[in-house]
DNA sequence: CATTTCACCTGGTGGC
DNA sequence: TGCCACCAGGTGAAAT
């Protein structure tokens, strides 16, 4: 499940590998619609750009094309438009050569100036792609603050009259972006704060808890994910990423890793929610 | 408006 | 071995 850590890991992979690279021709799937760009238009976009730079906004891939001939102007000046990945649940995306078999649900292929293809798979299709033509100088972003950036008093403001339990404002992209079931679950376990608890009513103590264990999980989770790029760009980052260390999430029944009680599971908002009843009050 | 619920999807799992 | 109900969850639309 792609969250912030493994879009960044993602975002930084496909940058390292893309950048400086022409379009040549793009493809897209007729069927379904994993696009909020009509894919014909999308293509045409596409075509001829290069990949200036790509980086990663909550939980969007964000890539940054320009123009292929042009004056060496500061790149900034330089960017068109923004074609922006989002990889749902099960989007993959992929550096290969173009002899590599096409995987099933293949919805998207990219052939390069430099020979390679870049493959954007999805099973599931919650992914979207998006090509966002911009006015010079112009940029776009998702709506919700950054958790790696925020301070804490705008951290504080964002769930000040906030009637829900933390767990699901911590999910709503519009407050923080980026943050999913699993690093919201290892958060409020490294905060010890019960997921159920009124988002409005949590101390300020409380609140810079949480703000200080978001950093904390995310920046050590993109420390694991970060050194073990391939060109096989997944949705999981590479296999274990994370998982091996979770401290709730999944677990279960199981004992917690540091009393011992029985984590227990919950829905919130819809969604599976571990919790350890003991160190989360 | 704030908040909650549900549909969208397919692959993997477990029961029988 | 096969069949099937069920679950996973990011997002946005619909309902409350």
């Amino acid at each position: 499940m792609p969250e912030l850590p493994e879009v960044e890991t993602i975002a930084r992979g496909v940058d390292a590998r893309l950048r400086g690279d022409r379009v040549v021709e793009a493809w897209f799937s007729g069927e379904h619609e994993p696009f909020k760009t009509p894919p014909a238009r999308q293509a045409r976009g596409l075509e001829g750009r290069v990949f200036l730079g790509v980086h990663r906004a909550g939980k969007h891939i964000v890539c940054e094309m320009g123009p292929a001939t042009g004056e060496r102007t500061r790149a900034e000046e330089q960017v068109e438009a923004q074609w922006i990945v989002h990889l749902g649940m099960t989007g993959r995306l992929l550096v290969t050569t173009p002899e590599a078999p096409a995987e099933k649900h293949t919805h998207a292929r990219l052939t390069l100036a430099s020979g390679r293809e870049l493959r954007f798979v999805d099973p599931r299709r919650f992914g979207r792609l998006e090509l966002r033509e911009l006015a010079r100088g112009e940029s776009f972003g998702p709506p919700g603050d950054e958790p790696l950036a925020i301070g804490t008093e705008a951290f504080a403001a964002l769930f000040r009259g906030r009637r829900t339990p933390i767990k699901a404002a911590l999910l709503n992209q519009k407050l923080l972006a980026g943050l999913g079931n699993i690093y919201a679950d290892e958060s409020l376990f490294q905060a010890g704060i019960r997921p159920r608890r009124v988002a409005g009513r949590l101390t300020r103590a409380e609140l810079e808890r949480l703000r200080q264990a978001l950093k904390k999980v995310l920046l050590h989770a993109i420390r694991l994910g970060g050194s073990s790029v391939s060109d096989y760009v997944g949705a999981d980052g590479e296999r274990g990423f994370f998982q091996l260390e979770h401290s709730v999430y999944q677990r279960t029944g199981e004992p917690c890793r540091r009393c011992g009680t029985p984590i227990r599971r919950i829905t919130i908002a819809g969604r599976g929610t571990h919790y350890c009843p003991l160190c989360q009050q």
